[in-house]
DNA sequence: TCGTTTTATGAACAAATGTTCATGTAATTC
DNA sequence: GAATTACATGAACATTTGTTCATAAAACGA
């Protein structure tokens, strides 16, 4: 089937991804570590000794893994919105119906969380820490995905398989109504943290199809 | 009418809040401008020299109109936080049915944030920098609404008004769907900044209730 | 085993930051 | 006009922070 291909290649694209193309074990554990630390404080608030000592090495050592502590942030924020175009772009290039195009947003965004919440995680909250340039060119890369998405939705309007509404306000809560997952996968006390993935597919994509209303 | 007895109520709690108390006019420009910048620049990276050069005074002044930075946060946080709890229980102990009890905590949220739209930003993105035990005491209230709004959805389910869907997917999902608006009211380039708020609200409650898809 | 790369350290730095304090000036109140 | 309150400043402080550098073990490939 189409939709196993597409599957498929955007599994193939994701295992391209920067970050996960490190060889060392050590390298890898830096990343993951200063990761969550990240997370966890806040990137202003997460200090080179903060990530040095979770490490259990000291602050001149982490210039041995990484530049400075902006190209720390550029890594994971550019990692995270490359992989999110690429497969949008996919996506965009297939036959599928407009509706059909937006279950598959919904899946590659649910398989993103469950993957790298942290990375995305930083995404929502750290982005306007990046100085620019790099500022600039992420908001570009923001802008670029929403559009997509508004392209579709006017599509599936305009195919009747949407209810007519404003595109802006519709692709905006779109984006919204997903964004809130990654606490919840972030959330080492949420016991459903692991919830049934193809459980929480359905439940959004009915809350996004259907509304809450009884009809 | 009662609908409006209630929107009455909400607008007298508000204005007792404890920013807008103040009689100086310093007073009040110091807490705006300094809420514009911890709203632009986030909490950590706006420094008590950025606050008083906006001022266009010297930092040593700056403790003149409040005790610390971290009591800054406090004051916003706590305040916003109390409008919602306030306008939610007045909700919660009117005899209106849980659907019109939705759309009435989605009409209060579009209230907040065309009035406060930074204190909103702020609530949402920078929570995590207040320090306990001031944080545990936020974090209390977030859980206190939210298991407000929960219960609502429940008793929607019960009454047959909602779909049936699991009620902590739902809770957030709503949430969330609404969280994206403040973006829009504190975007000075956006144009559509100030659409017509009952449109807003209209749209809203729609994609919530309706959803998408067309049936 | 030799040479190279990886991983680590201590010391030092310049800049930034929250806060205090003693003191001064302007505005209000009575 | 005296007294009180509101608003403002310069100077200084102790910390914190990102980053550099010279150097040393450790691990590794040949």
């Amino acid at each position: 089937m189409y939709i196993l291909w597409l599957y498929q290649r955007i599994k193939v694209l994701k295992s391209f991804a920067v970050l996960s193309m490190g060889k060392s074990t050590k390298k890898e554990r830096f990343f993951e570590e200063s990761l969550k630390l990240i997370h966890e404080k806040g990137y202003k608030a997460t200090t080179m000794r903060d990530i040095a000592e979770k490490l259990n090495f000291k602050v001149a050592n982490v210039y041995n893994y990484i530049d400075s502590k902006q190209a720390l942030l550029e890594t994971y924020l550019f990692d995270i919105s490359n992989e999110f175009l690429d497969s949008i772009e996919l996506i965009m290039d297939s036959s599928y119906a407009p509706d059909e195009k937006l279950r598959l947003i919904i899946s590659v965004h649910i398989q993103m969380i469950s993957k790298k919440p942290y990375e995305l995680s930083l995404l929502v909250n750290e982005w306007r820490n990046l100085e620019d340039p790099k500022r600039g060119e992420l908001l570009y890369l923001k802008k670029k995905y929403n559009k997509k998405v508004r392209e579709i939705i006017i599509a599936g309007m305009e195919q009747g398989k949407f209810r007519v509404m404003d595109p802006d306000f519709a692709t905006l809560t779109f984006l919204s109504s997903l964004r809130w997952l990654y606490d919840k996968y972030t959330d080492a006390n949420d016991k459903n943290a692991n919830t049934n993935r193809i459980e929480i597919e359905k439940q959004l994509t009915d809350f996004i199809f259907l509304g809450m209303g009884k009809h």
